[in-house]
DNA sequence: AATAGGTGTGGTAGCGCTCCCATGCCCGAA
DNA sequence: TTCGGGCATGGGAGCGCTACCACACCTATT
């Protein structure tokens, strides 16, 4: 930087301001900079810059997914674009933290308490991370994408899991359907608790038993395999609401696999919407989430939060919207 | 870091001696430093260390995919797995680099270029990315997934990818097929370019014509519209290689959709087997892309190319494997 | 004309750590 | 006994940058 201060006939200090934003620099100076810097190819020391302000300008993206699901999620790749799309036009780092096998519990939590970072976006989180206790109310900014279990003081944004539910289900019974099932997500995730909730609501409201239930992982294997035990189980069934596409196809391939036709025998309707429902056959009834959309209200709040903006700590809840396919 | 000091009873020395790996550190001081620092709950601060180690202790993981297709492709969560288990057991942190929409290119030469990382793996490079010549015979240490256009220099690690062609193409020369197309990767990436000349040399050899290729981009959107064009330009295929497995879904849903029957009117193999040739109806055969042991390694050379090892240049090419299926 | 306030500027301290060097110590060899 | 050489230790410099402060200057207000 002394060169760039040189070269441009002015102060370290000036060449500082000028560099960072400019304020209390006069036209002339700023010019002479940006023209030092673009001269020499100057490019500031983050450590150094660090070390003083006490920021580390890199945000993390936590994904303590244990299993195998990250690998065929689109719901993975959906929130790696929603935060890079986020992050677009600022100088922060995105700094990825999947867990990793025979880990420890609590390391991330530590990890993210001993200031690497300046904010924390959490998603695909489960019951037991120690994630929330940590997160809540501690000095780090964090969003959740997806409802945390104790929301105290914790900010998220999360699609209408409930109200999803809920539509899969009416569109079941509006076509007919009186023996519905539910192939539910983990039931340590926020997620998968909701949508069954939304299911169980209005299978209720409608008089209906709600006892035909079956958790699955949100994986296609998952998805099968949970199919045939309720089949098994659940001989009469004539609709499920599976709480992931994933499932959903998985579901299709058991049910096609007992020689049953969708939507004629069994209906489905999914969940997600993420490019799995548009390649099944048949094509899947599903529920659109707007996964990159949240994503990004997610990252704009982190943002507005590391700026020190006044941020409602309400939740953002985004809508789901029932996309026709063909099988339900 | 002095709290720690004072608390051992030793110096600023001894204890920063004692947390780096104890070199030059008797046993008692480092067990007081040690029992301190778990007492404290001391964390050295990244930034005042990386200051005059001149080390970041982060590397980046650089997808300069610029469309859509890393949503949906099983390629990119088998990456970060890949990665991300490499890095177990060091303090290194992963930063993702995702091109983003309307970055100017060399954006990310220029950030790699200006020691914000120590080491680099790049993934899904295409022709006219400029990460080759900035990254090779610079000095940044850099891992290729994926063979570079330009190699002179670079360290790289990547599937067989010409072999994979061939034996694709093997595979349906035994079961009898002789007009055999092919739907290639995207011509801008080595491996769209490898698997198209594994599949011209087989033809070649067999003196089968080789002029049924159509451009594919690796999605299922893109297979399926590449197999229309296909079957109207060439109407009598009865064999398809498609690059990706995607790719080979998108064909075998335009070939439903003309109501030809796969295997018996096409055969058709795909490309990766990373969940996706599972989950096809009927299931692919492909070749199986070993993607995350080929991301180990390639973490595993970039850790050794850190510590200052001797790795040897060369290359490391992973062996395809054939998959049996029942759509060839 | 004198004062107050605002603006651009440069000097300097210090962020938390590692590295170099000087020091003191103990051991074995002369 | 004396001396050289290894080893553990502590002191201090300095990595590159920003934040604070003091200063000069310039304009408006009394």
């Amino acid at each position: 930087m002394d060169d760039v201060a040189r070269a441009a006939g002015v102060s370290r200090s000036t060449a500082s301001r000028a560099i960072n934003g400019g304020l209390r620099v006069s036209p002339e100076a700023q010019a002479a900079v940006d023209d030092a810097v673009a001269r020499l190819g100057y490019s500031p020391n983050r450590a150094a810059r660090s070390l003083v302000t006490r920021r580390t300008d890199s945000i993390a993206l936590v994904m303590p997914e244990p299993d195998e699901r990250i690998f065929t999620d689109p719901f993975l790749a959906a929130t790696l674009r929603g935060v890079s799309a986020g992050l677009a036009g600022t100088d922060l780092q995105l700094v990825l933290l999947l867990a990793r096998p025979g880990e420890r519990p609590g390391h991330m939590a530590r990890y993210l308490g001993s200031g690497h970072v300046d904010g924390v976006i959490v998603t695909s989180h489960h019951r037991g991370d120690r994630l929330e206790p940590e997160l809540a109310g501690g000095p780090l900014p964090a969003v959740f994408v997806g409802r945390p279990f104790e929301d105290d003081g914790l900010r998220w944004v999360d699609v209408d899991n409930v109200d999803g539910g809920r539509l899969a289900t009416r569109r079941l019974l509006e076509r007919g359907c009186r023996r519905i099932a539910t192939i539910t997500g983990p039931l340590d995730m926020t997620s998968g608790v909701d949508r069954l909730s939304g299911w169980r609501a209005e299978m209720r409201a409608a008089g209906l038993p709600d006892d035909a239930v079956v958790e699955g992982d949100f994986t296609i294997a998952g998805g099968t395999e949970a199919t045939q035990r309720l089949l098994d189980e659940h001989p009469d069934v004539d609709a499920i609401f599976a709480a992931s596409d994933l499932m959903a196809e998985g579901a299709l391939r058991a049910l096609a696999a007992r020689g049953l036709s969708v939507p004629g025998d069994v209906a489905v309707v999914g969940f997600d919407d993420l490019g799995v429902a548009a390649s099944t056959t048949p094509r899947l009834t599903t529920l659109r989430n707007p996964a990159v959309e949240m994503v990004n209200a997610a990252t704009s709040t982190l943002l507005a939060l590391l700026a020190g903006e006044d941020v409602s700590p309400e939740p953002q809840v985004f809508e789901v919207e029932l996309v026709e396919g063909a099988s339900a």
